[in-house]
DNA sequence: GCAAAAGTGTTTCCACTACACCCATGA
DNA sequence: TCATGGGTGTAGTGGAAACACTTTTGC
């Protein structure tokens, strides 16, 4: 027989709380929603909701991702818990954040059909509750030190994308301008890309040539140890 | 009037658990207590507590610390939070991890009154209770992340100390040798040291030069955007 | 005088940076 | 033919790594 010997414990609500960062050919972008529940009701906020007893926080936070969203299959991971006594007026909830990349593109039409919900550039998020702000400074910090030594990046991409697309990119999780020829072979040096014989002619009348990333390739290099940094 | 809008939520225990790295001229090691109430009552555990309403986090990891050692004005850092339905069998507990650096000799009276607490090296570390294993893993993982972009290996070491010293903790902590000539004036180069008049006579007959870690000037390259990288 | 740790510089190499021109094409 | 974005190479610089000998002094 297992006693419970923790009886006189305080429990407490456990929430997550995700930021959702998405990437349209121009900017770094988020995901918020109005609320629609007190307290707060009707501020942007970002999605959310509670951990339940018979799930982990990783799925815990699909879930939530998944029900406000209706996306599947997306990169996330946890960063930091936020756990100021009052950070929530309504009743003692600690939270532990969550930041999502997706391609926008790919999803737009799912997540659009959700009530108030809209994608900001990071340069223009709202006021947010409680302490959302903070959660969002602390996901963009730690994007940005994760881009530097993961290739994440990928993830925010569609499958094909050009290398333009993937500077650019870039420049926005870094907040700032890359040399292109320098970009294009520090990428190249990686040897995770695949380049296609397919062109994107969207932006040029000379075309772009696409390139997806190679998951295989990626897994066998970091097999090896080897050590990535953009 | 705030309404609580959140009574249909679950409900759970937060507890926190501390990984305590210390250093002893020679060793990283860590800290365990013999856990002494069930379940696994005897067996090997991390510190531990759990979080109470009047606190947040870092309040309830300093004071777990304190409780279990008596130790104040550690450096403890958040670094995870272990959610497994089943990770501990007495009860639906979540568990958030910290780390803490402390300096072994000026601690130790203190600590060996402890009943039960033992410093283990990490090559020595025994098997853990619920998950604590990956804990120490993905600690260790943190903390060794951590030393290159921050000098935080001076919390492990006395306030003055050799620079053979603080080789050598630099040595265990990134688990591989490191040359002499270049690791000091690397060190050098970040110039956040004061070399003290002093040697310490104890390792050797000629002795060996004091330093101090200077956290004003510290301070003043971290406002000035001064990227540290050991 | 010798064992044991302290202290000290130089060279090599590679990664990062800066930088400018031609190409292909649709309009 | 020209405007637009796509694509390419090189030289210079600075930090990281490799490397060996002399000094001090207690025994």
């Amino acid at each position: 027989m297992v006693l419970n010997k923790y009886v006189s414990e305080d429990k407490v609500l456990l929430a997550v709380d995700c930021i959702i960062f998405g990437f349209d050919e121009e900017d770094l972008k988020i995901l918020l929603v109005k609320r629609n529940f007190e307290p707060e009701m009707g501020k942007w906020s970002l999605i959310g909701g509670f951990l339940r007893e018979e799930e982990n926080l990783d799925q815990a936070a699909i879930r939530i991702l998944h029900h406000l969203t209706g996306l599947h299959g997306i990169y996330m991971e946890q960063f930091y818990v936020f756990s100021k006594v009052d950070r929530d007026p309504a009743e003692r909830t600690i939270s532990v954040a969550y930041y999502a990349l997706i391609d926008i593109a790919a999803h737009d039409k799912k997540i659009t059909h959700i009530d108030k919900a809209q994608w900001f550039s990071l340069k223009d998020v709202p006021k947010l509750i409680f302490d959302h702000d903070t959660m969002v400074e602390r996901a963009m910090a730690r994007l940005q030190q994760r881009a530097k030594d993961k290739p994440i990046g990928f993830e925010l991409l569609p499958e094909k994308f050009t290398m333009r697309q993937l500077q650019k990119l870039y420049e926005s999780i870094l907040d700032k301008n890359l040399d292109k020829r320098n970009f294009i072979s520090k990428v190249n040096s990686l040897d995770i890309l695949q380049k296609l014989d397919e062109k994107d002619m969207t932006m040029s009348k000379k075309g772009a040539f696409l390139y997806q990333f190679d998951q295989e390739k990626y897994n066998r290099k970091v097999d090896e140890g080897f050590n990535f940094k953009l």
